[in-house]
DNA sequence: ATTGAGATGTTATATTGTAACGAATATCAC
DNA sequence: GTGATATTCGTTACAATATAACATCTCAAT
């Protein structure tokens, strides 16, 4: 049996992870800014899997490649990836997950299912602008929002609801 | 000068802490809970100005009054008001901040300024619909969310074109 | 070759949060 | 009231997350 559980879409991740590291290395051929090995690995990392990860298992897990790593190799290499809008960083989980809308610098919505642990990120433009609403009744001036809901995702609803071999 | 930056708007903060107080130690005795002194005075000092503030300086400012206070001490008190829902927890600033909408079971908005650093809470109740099409859109069943935005608020906005005596 | 900016190595430490277990206290049935 | 039970608290130890500060390296532009 597969890894249903993390990957449960047809889907094929290593697509995923194609696009979103040639994109990257783009953008910041275009910025002028370096995508070093380090930065790279840590971004591919991230990219590993749709879940939000640690920056000590990050550690961890880039320390075969990078065998001086330290704290501070992957908290750098997360400031690179977030001043860029590679990555986000999930507040309500002190962890990060790659940003799949380079493009666009959308606000967006983080959807985080609490069985499969993936994150699903979402633009919602409705939501987005009934906050900016709110936001001209408060007189308030935004600069970065967080939305993160936690709950339990469409995919493993379904599975939920499949009955069981016991 | 007063502490403007603080508390801008014309405000009784006794009468805010004192209805926090008296409606919290009210739902406790309602629900059959302990409102104990540590957890009445950890309510408290959240409550004494509308900044998020920090566990370990809950800690500091506690201790004149429990000299036995321990970091279990406050993260328990916390754990305690949080499931009660007389605080929110700031996700983005790992921080908390007194609920002033103790009777219905909102999930709110925090508009969190850079500047004066109060937390303003506020139900949007068009942004929480909004948020209820694009769950169901997506699928995705809720449990709990975090929306908090950082920014200037209102008050800060106008006193920044207050012309400045130098 | 020099230099200057950016990136990394390195050590140390700050900050935030939990686990585990025993002692004290409150609550409830009797 | 007394004992049984559940809850709260004291205490120690530690885990997990994050940053500061400074030395060194790299590499491109001059």
């Amino acid at each position: 049996m597969t890894d249903s559980a993390e990957l449960p879409a047809p889907h094929n991740h290593s697509l995923c992870i194609n696009t979103a590291l040639t994109l990257a290395a783009q953008l910041c051929t275009e910025r002028g800014v370096q995508l070093t090995a380090i930065r790279q690995q840590v971004l591919e990392l991230i990219w590993a899997n749709h879940h939000a990860v640690k920056a000590y298992d990050l550690l961890e897990r880039i320390k075969p490649l990078q065998s001086a790593a330290k704290p501070a190799t992957i908290y750098r290499a997360l400031d690179f990836l977030r001043e860029q809008g590679f990555i986000h960083r999930v507040e309500s989980l002190n962890a990060f997950v790659g940003c799949n809308d380079l493009k666009s610098a959308h606000e967006q919505l983080l959807l985080i299912c609490k069985q499969c642990e993936n994150v699903e990120e979402r633009h919602a433009d409705s939501v987005m602008q009934a906050l900016t609403q709110e936001f001209v009744l408060a007189g308030f001036t935004a600069h970065h929002q967080a939305i993160e809901i936690h709950g339990i995702c469409a995919t493993c609803t379904q599975s939920n609801h499949i009955p069981q071999l016991v």
